[in-house]
RNA sequence: CGCGGGGUAGAGCAGCCCGGUAGCUCGUCAGGCUCAUAACCUGAAGGUCGUUGGUUCAAAUCCUUCCCCCGCAA
């Protein structure tokens, strides 16, 4: 098929690389170039580099509402355009610019978890499977019909980054097989009294909040494992938790407690054992590593 | 030129401001203790203090060149 690929983050990679393969995209669409990384360089996207490296034709609009990006994505004349994680939205003359529409890649089992953070909501919340879902795009976020689900168990080493990254290759084989039996396969529209929205991920939140529980608590930790990570602070520093363990100990919520090897943290109920800690401007470590040669307080209090 | 921290023994850190014998917690190796041990005791090996040049009687420490790592912010 003639595909025109809309994708800017890494999720999308895969994907495109899988049409890349099987079919024609004759077109690349993706957010623009912005300054970002130490030195504020101005970095393209993921999807940008790999369409180039493809030598396929990148367009970088800052918004699709203008008549003239409208027609400009009309003259293509693909036959369907793929959605992964674009970050514009789609207003009906690009949805319905071609013969067989749009269809998306969402990181969810829709309809739970519509919205920007479907991955790191699902594990934060102990959802229990999460999954991709293949959808129409219709105007509203993530309200498509949907024309396929696959899914995968949530377990207790599941972390952010292992889900997107399970997520964003089966996103990206569920989507092959869509377009490969794409007229023999029926979209169900989602159950609306089952929807629930996934909020983008706030800075504050990644802060850990020891009034919270453990459990909770652990779960953020993955969740938010790798980005934007949780962290705490102590002595104005600034210390990301890249895993922890639940476990019993009742003291104050936010007590220090440690010893040679192990720093556990109580609670609003049980406690946070750290294992793997980063201090600012080190690297990421086991936390008896770090403990050979940095002290915390004994009994230290975190607010 | 967005802001900032760091590179010292295999690992994690201190020492640097206020130049003067390179140190701590582990690990490793050897010996000892012990029914035994990842525990304890004793001892040992292991470092051109990231790199270049400079200042100085003397540089991990002060100035300088470059390389690398990381936090913030995006």
């Amino acid at each position: 098929m003639k595909i025109v690929f809309m994708g800017t983050p890494d999720f999308a990679v895969p994907t495109l690389q899988k049409l890349i393969k099987n079919h024609e995209v004759i077109c690349v669409y993706t957010r623009a170039p912005k300054p970002a990384g130490r030195g504020q360089q101005l970095l393209k996207s993921p999807i940008h580099q790999l369409a180039e490296q493809n030598g396929i034709e990148v367009r970088t609009p800052k918004t699709l509402r203008d008549a003239n990006e409208q027609a400009a994505f009309k003259a293509l004349n693909a036959d369907i355009a793929v959605v992964a994680a674009y970050g514009l939205i789609l207003p009906r003359e690009i949805i319905e610019a071609f013969e067989l529409g749009c269809v998306n890649v969402h990181a969810s089992l829709l309809p739970r978890w519509r919205g920007a953070a479907p991955i790191m909501r699902a594990v934060e919340a102990g959802d229990a499977q999460s999954g991709v879902s293949i959808m129409q795009v219709v105007e509203a976020l993530d309200a498509g019909a949907v024309y396929k689900k696959v899914n995968v168990p949530i377990t207790t080493a599941t972390t952010g980054g292992t889900l997107h990254d399970a997520l964003a290759s089966m996103g990206a084989d569920a989507l092959c097989e869509v377009l490969a039996h794409f007229h023999k396969i029926k979209p169900e529209p989602q159950d609306e009294s089952l929807v629930t929205y996934a909020a983008k991920v706030s800075k504050e939140e990644a802060q850990l909040n020891f009034s919270l529980s453990a459990e909770v608590l652990e779960r953020k930790i993955r969740a938010f494992n790798p980005f934007p990570m949780a962290y705490f602070e102590y002595k104005g520093e600034r210390f990301k938790v890249l895993k922890a363990e639940v476990m019993d100990r009742t003291a104050p919520a936010g007590t220090l407690i440690t010893d040679k090897d192990s720093l556990v943290i109580t609670c609003a109920d049980k406690a946070l054992s750290i294992s793997q800690i980063q201090r600012q401007g080190k690297k990421p470590m086991p936390i008896a590593e770090l403990l050979r040669g940095f002290q915390f307080e004994n009994g230290a209090v975190l607010k």
